[in-house]
DNA sequence: AGCCGCGATGACAGCCGCTGACATCAACCT
DNA sequence: AGGTTGATGTCAGCGGCTGTCATCGCGGCT
């Protein structure tokens, strides 16, 4: 409680801070530079003041680098569900469940569309995409399960909106001058719909 | 082309035949005997009668020994949408493309549960499993668009017809009793329409 | 004030998946 | 007979990833 406690030396304490954050951007510049297979995960540690072995304290791979946000993600998209009024129908909870997304994808376009590059440049990474996209679907399907919805049913309104969901931003990414992503949304929906009915 | 070339010693040519069967018949069993992880490459090799390096030359990696079959199925379901009357409709499409696997997965039920057994064990054989649903989506979406479906309906289709293959295979193979696959099918199609109509 | 456990990092050794380069040798072609 | 081809072997090496132990500031406890 005593006062000027805080030294104003950047060193406060033993290491520099955000070491996770340190990785993730070295990282992705590095993998921007020479391409994913031509950066070693002991160049992006020390570009970010590391070690290998501590890269690999934060990260479960080479890949996990550029997917911490999926988790964050998915939880929300997994609350949202559990959150919505009884009498909403699937339809209705996909696209509340998608609606989360919208702000953080708004906020972050520049960003996204660098990570995407880096990713569609690489099979490995396309793939860990397609994975996490999966375990999107796994927990939408149970926060559906949870409310109440008998299977298939359950997961055949999350691959639905899973699908709804990568379509959509997928066109919102490419277009050059992206519309409202949450009508896009909409729109995607009522196409699928309109798949589904013939 | 004189007569009698050919001794009767099994060792006709240089190597024993169906090198690559082989490896895959040692490696499905090793990996259940021992959980994939705790299985070398070489020591598929081995069983095999081969080295590790020629194991290489016949699968892109360790994963890729129990995924043969994927390759052939996506082309012909390719081929089966390249072909159906221009007047189906996307779920006509849908049920037929997925009406050609019925008939080697009935035939091959035990082989695909053991198959199934090991992948579900193993977070990274799941992960592979997901990439090559993701690549039947995208093989599915080609043909769509080569007969003309314009996007999104192509890729939405896709997906749907994906997932119900997913999903009704999926039950079929966790059924003691299993149904006719194709019945499944349908029955799992006309629950996604209703899921989709709501 | 002194002690102690915790947690983030470093240092080091080692396994194994995977690749490139070159050698071998039966079968086949001409 | 000689040249070509194609499947395999051999060997060396990189790099992703892990286990293990050491380091040492910090914060809590006594």
């Amino acid at each position: 409680m005593s006062a000027a406690v805080i030294s104003y030396h950047p060193e406060v304490s033993r290491w520099e801070p955000n070491a996770r954050g340190r990785l993730v951007e070295a990282a992705q510049e590095l993998y921007l530079e020479r391409g994913y297979d031509q950066v070693t995960v002991a160049e992006i540690a020390q570009r970010a003041g590391l070690t290998e072995r501590t890269f690999f304290r934060h990260f479960a791979d080479k890949r996990e680098v550029l997917f911490g946000g999926a988790r964050e993600l998915q939880e929300q998209v997994a609350a949202v569900i559990r959150a919505a009024p009884e009498s909403a129908t699937p339809t209705e909870l996909i696209e509340t469940a998608l609606a989360v997304s919208t702000k953080a994808f708004t906020e972050n376009r520049a960003q996204l569309l660098r990570r995407g590059q880096i990713v569609a440049a690489n099979p490995e990474l396309r793939e860990r995409e397609v994975v996490k996209g999966a375990a999107m679907v796994a927990a939408m399907t149970t926060a559906l399960r949870e409310r109440g919805l008998p299977e298939p049913a359950a997961s055949l309104t999350a691959e639905l909106g899973s699908a709804v969901f990568r379509i959509a931003t997928g066109r919102w990414l490419a277009d050059p001058e992206p519309p409202d992503l949450s009508a896009l949304i909409k729109e995607t929906l009522a196409e699928l719909k309109a798949v589904a009915a013939r």
